[in-house]
DNA sequence: CGAAACGTTGATATCCTTCAACATGAGTGG
DNA sequence: CCACTCATGTTGAAGGATATCAACGTTTCG
């Protein structure tokens, strides 16, 4: 999704994203200045480690909106998500899909991939994304020559199952309302984090039915629960911009875990 | 659950489980002569890499059937499940519970934990069990002396997110035969890579309100769609012993993925 | 033998799905 | 700028899958 296919009123907001506009191309050789990293949620690093990332970084990729990052059954490199919005799903035999996560800039992609032979799940783009690529023959260099760096991608990963299991829990446990607003709080929350949000609003690609398939219900039934929440003026989501009009109440309805985020590794 | 506690055709099938017997009891000490490790499951590693985890390890633990490993909100170490099995899960503030995944013997347990400041989810034993304690503050060295066993470890954390997402997908996109059905086949699957299946059959130590709370299904439910493939004849599962009838019929009903298994790492 | 935990069953209620139709909005080409 | 088209969102009605309720059976252990 170019900015130019947003609606008018996402368009407004676009200046929210957090990628480089194109006169900022530089900073993509730089990991030093990368816009990414100097965000406050990320542990600063220290220079040298700083520059060994960029060494195993290879190159920066492109992927328009709707793209495959990642094949189920394929191999593939380990990626740090510069901008955009991608999801990480599964699809059953009989083709019904269920989407394990959602990911946003700075987090790690493809891990699992590269540590297995070759990747259980797909990886597509929500957004148009760019990602930064490690060649994943070098990350036993990276174990290998910066322990500490190994052991924040030990912590990357950790965080992404943790992630999954949140949502585990909201599709097991929760009911559909209670979905939809746990959904909703969690990517609000992990987007307020990167800078995303201005005036309690967001740009906010998924549409109905990539909430249903993260949700584990059905399309219609989804709308449906959606239009309850918007009604009780809880968050407004529509024209691809959501905003957040009652967080304490939706944290409520969701039965939300109270979580702290320290400032996290980025690899 | 103690085995004098299991009901008599289970007992006479304990000889399963891949405990030590008390005359064994020498073997806790000596992790090179580990017979988890020396199961064809595990990767073989170097005297040295062995006797590395062994001087990590500051103690044997047990606990009975029933109790808490780790506790949500506090902090954990590094366990290895050394026999028996556990689980581990998320409660949410009514009351309800998830379980997130089953712990078998070789899994690695609370590496979550380890990384953050403490646990984000229960961990109870399922059965008596035998944990390896490692300190979470000697994992660090790990990282920085050991970085083959610091890979290891790294991939034992997307094995188990592997696991969770399987189990997200069976929740989310499966109906309550085949979320039986999945659940039967990924175990199964799990304790005959150990040695823990005999003659197709294998101490099940789950009830009936375990399987609910995994597959996010009532008790009632759960009850009725297990009879309904016992009836079918595709496995009999009665007084804590599973038997598997029809694997592929079972599969099918699943709609489980193809797996394959590589000898995995044990720290 | 009694108690407690666990499993089983039928009846009823509800949440969610499916089906089908229609509405809206965004991109495209005239 | 309008008309067209496709993707996406919306709505009501009907059906099905699962939950809840309540009672009873069975196993295990004290």
């Amino acid at each position: 999704m170019e900015i130019q296919r947003l609606p008018r009123a996402a368009r407004q907001l676009a200046r929210l994203r957090i990628e480089p506009t194109p006169g900022e191309n530089r900073l993509r050789v730089n990991c030093r200045a990368c816009p990414v990293r100097n965000l406050p949620a990320f542990k600063k690093l220290s220079d040298d480690r700083i520059d060994f990332i960029q060494s195993m970084k290879s190159h920066h990729l492109q992927f328009d909106a709707g793209s495959w990052i990642i094949h189920a059954g394929q191999a593939a490199e380990l990626y740090t998500l510069f901008s955009g919005w991608a999801f990480r799903f599964k699809t059953l035999p009989d083709g019904r899909r269920q989407i394990l996560n959602f990911i946003l800039p700075g987090d790690l992609l493809g891990l699992q991939a590269s540590l297995f032979s070759d990747a259980l799940y797909d990886v597509v783009a929500l957004t148009d994304v760019e990602l930064c690529v490690f060649p994943r023959n070098k990350l036993w260099s990276l174990f290998e020559r910066m322990p500490d760096l190994a052991f924040d991608t030990t912590w990357l990963g950790a965080r992404e199952e943790s992630q999954v299991d949140d949502n585990l829990t909201t599709v097991g446990a929760r009911s559909a309302t209670e979905r939809v607003a746990a959904l909703i709080i969690g990517l609000y929350r992990r987007a307020d984090l990167l800078g995303m949000v201005a005036d309690k609003t967001l740009l906010f690609p998924l549409g109905q039915q990539h909430v249903a398939d993260a949700l584990g219900l059905s399309l219609v039934h989804t709308n449906k629960t959606i239009n309850r929440l918007k009604r009780m003026g809880v968050f407004d989501l529509s024209h691809g911009l959501l905003t957040m009009q009652n967080f304490g109440v939706l944290k409520r309805i969701a039965q939300a875990f109270d979580i702290e985020i320290a400032p996290r590794p980025l690899i």
